[in-house]
RNA sequence: GCCCCCAUCGUCUAGAGGCCUAGGACGCCACCCUUUCAAGGUGGAGAUCAGGGGUUCGAAUCCCCUUGGGGGCACCA
């Protein structure tokens, strides 16, 4: 049988960093192995999930490239694939129709215990330090009690017979698992008083009708996988196999947290990282070639991928290897794929108010040569050439006189260069024409070149660090290069 | 508290009994290149393979124990 995988989130949040690198295994291992990838919503936690939610993961989802087969919208058309639907809220009838199976079978039974029991047996065995557990109070209720009970207007939530014994599984990352039911810590409910079902028993549910053959999840999930097993046989399901992810952890090796990391995707794209580098990063945590191979594409991910080889450890998320990844697929990039991947950062700037003017596409284009090694991320573009695109620059007459040099000194060197500069022309304000008459000024009057060309750098862009400067002052164009020496002349007279 | 999982440089990792005086990458430090910053190149510091017992001629690699860390134990997912 061709393998099925599936990512379930749920939409109770923006698409989180460790869903994203979840989705993107169980792609691997799908198109590694030529199966089928299974989007599925899980939106049966009515408070939390919303619509805004669910569109961020999608849309998250395609950005990173991770297309499905089977969803609740594939490729932006609408639902598709043979177990329709798969968002969640739309297939209560058949959760209700497995609960019926069950309660007919006397594997699942009303409940009828409050929230104040509940909350009281859980205190009792916290102060006898027993670890928590449903202690059966409502298991063998005869059918008058329960219908004394309904009589009340007490309205049941489901629970699932645990029963005894151990269940052992061979998990594809880990091995052989084997765990005592009496862990799980009691029957547990699978359908709320309200008549909605719960996580443990959906997944199980939809697992069996979506025919999902692998269940690629993270680590979190390797404790709850016996009730899912027991779920699967009550049923009457063949159970599936299971692989548990390690975890991706915060850098003091607790789960990965939004209190502790920066977890949302939205977030890494809105800084300027690109869906290869963030692919790429991704696949590489907890799972390599075997090889040394590092700056590996989609596809070439997908030829390599082995699930056999995940780690079992969990693996503290590193930022700075992102950044150093992100600045290597920038480099790789088309020069106008990056204009095209450029363009919203500097829109983003306009709208910040940190720049005047939005440059042309002819523009970046002839800057790209100098910044595209110079962009750790999409979103250093204003940082760093965006004193291109404002009408004046602020000068720091500290900074603007160089280490070697004194306040006179800058005056008499950025005097002459500006006479040197407009001595070159507008016709051909080109690097190679500025370059050498502003080195035979600095070797005439004794400067090191690199001191004036500090200078200049500093009175035209008001920063020490920029691309190269002859590369600059083209960019900036000879009236701005002038009136900005101008003026930063004038701040050294003052 | 109970159950489960895990354990190689600060971090991501290679390593599946001898190739390991443990390799690569990020980060860090030098140097080279160089007008600054990057990028790139070269080199360096950095892991007694958590600790202790075994097994073996030989263990980072296999077994056991200890320690440490993590995860799970909801009418959340």
């Amino acid at each position: 049988m061709t393998a099925r995988v599936r990512i379930a989130p749920s939409p109770t949040g923006p698409l989180h960093i460790g869903t994203a690198r979840t989705a993107l295994y169980n792609y691997l291992h799908a198109r590694h192995v030529g199966g089928t990838f299974i989007l599925r919503l899980e939106d049966t936690d009515r408070a939390r999930s919303t619509t805004e939610f669910e569109k961020d993961i999608l849309d998250g989802l395609h950005w990173l490239g991770l297309d499905w087969d089977e969803g609740p919208e594939v490729a932006g058309e609408p639902a598709r694939g043979p177990h329709a639907p798969y968002r969640q809220m739309e297939r209560l009838p058949s959760y209700e129709a497995a609960a019926q199976r069950l309660l007919g079978l006397d594997l699942a039974y009303p409940c009828y215990c409050t929230a104040e029991e509940l909350e009281a047996d859980r205190r009792a065995q916290e102060a006898a330090r027993q670890p928590p557990r449903y202690v059966g109070r409502c298991a063998h209720l005869t059918v008058e009690e329960r219908r004394a009970r309904e009589a009340d207007g007490r309205r049941g939530a489901i629970r699932f017979r645990v029963g005894e014994g151990t269940v052992a599984f061979d998990d594809l990352i880990r091995g052989r698992v084997e765990i005592d039911v009496a862990n799980l810590g009691g029957d547990f409910v699978i359908v709320r008083a309200d008549g909605t079902p719960l996580y443990h028993f959906t997944v199980v549910v939809d697992d069996a009708a979506m025919e999902v053959t692998d269940v690629i999840r993270g680590e979190d999930h390797l404790s709850n996988t016996p009730k899912h097993i027991l779920l699967f046989r009550a049923l009457g399901h063949e159970v599936p196999r299971f692989a548990h992810l390690p975890l991706i952890l915060n850098a003091d090796r607790t789960k990965m947290s939004k209190r502790k990391s920066q977890t949302a995707i939205d977030d890494y794209i809105a800084q300027g990282f690109v869906r290869e580098a963030l692919v790429n990063y991704l696949a590489l945590l907890g799972w390599s070639t075997g090889t040394e191979e590092e700056i590996l594409s989609l596809d070439e991910l997908v030829e390599r991928f082995d699930l056999g080889e995940v780690h079992k450890g969990g693996a503290v998320f590193d930022r700075e290897r992102l950044e150093w990844m992100n600045g290597q697929w920038i480099r790789r990039l088309e020069p106008e794929d990056l204009i095209d991947r450029l363009r919203p950062f500097v829109e983003a700037e306009m709208v910040a108010g940190r720049i005047e003017r939005m440059p042309t596409d002819e523009e970046l284009r002839t800057l790209l040569p100098v910044i595209q090694e110079r962009l750790p991320t999409l979103g250093a573009i204003g940082d760093l050439v965006g004193f291109l695109w404002v009408a004046d620059v602020e000068v720091d007459p500290g900074t603007l006189v160089p280490k070697r040099w004194d306040p006179a000194t800058t005056r008499d060197g950025l005097a002459a260069a500006r006479q040197t500069i407009e001595a070159v022309g507008d016709v051909s304000f080109e690097a190679d024409e500025l370059e050498p008459p502003l080195r035979a000024l600095a070797e005439s009057r004794g400067w090191k070149a690199g001191d004036l060309f500090m200078a200049i750098r500093v009175a035209v862009t008001g920063r020490t660090a920029t691309p190269p400067l002859f590369d600059t002052l083209v960019a900036l164009g000879r009236d701005r290069v002038l009136s900005r020496l101008d003026r930063a002349i004038e701040t050294l007279a003052a």
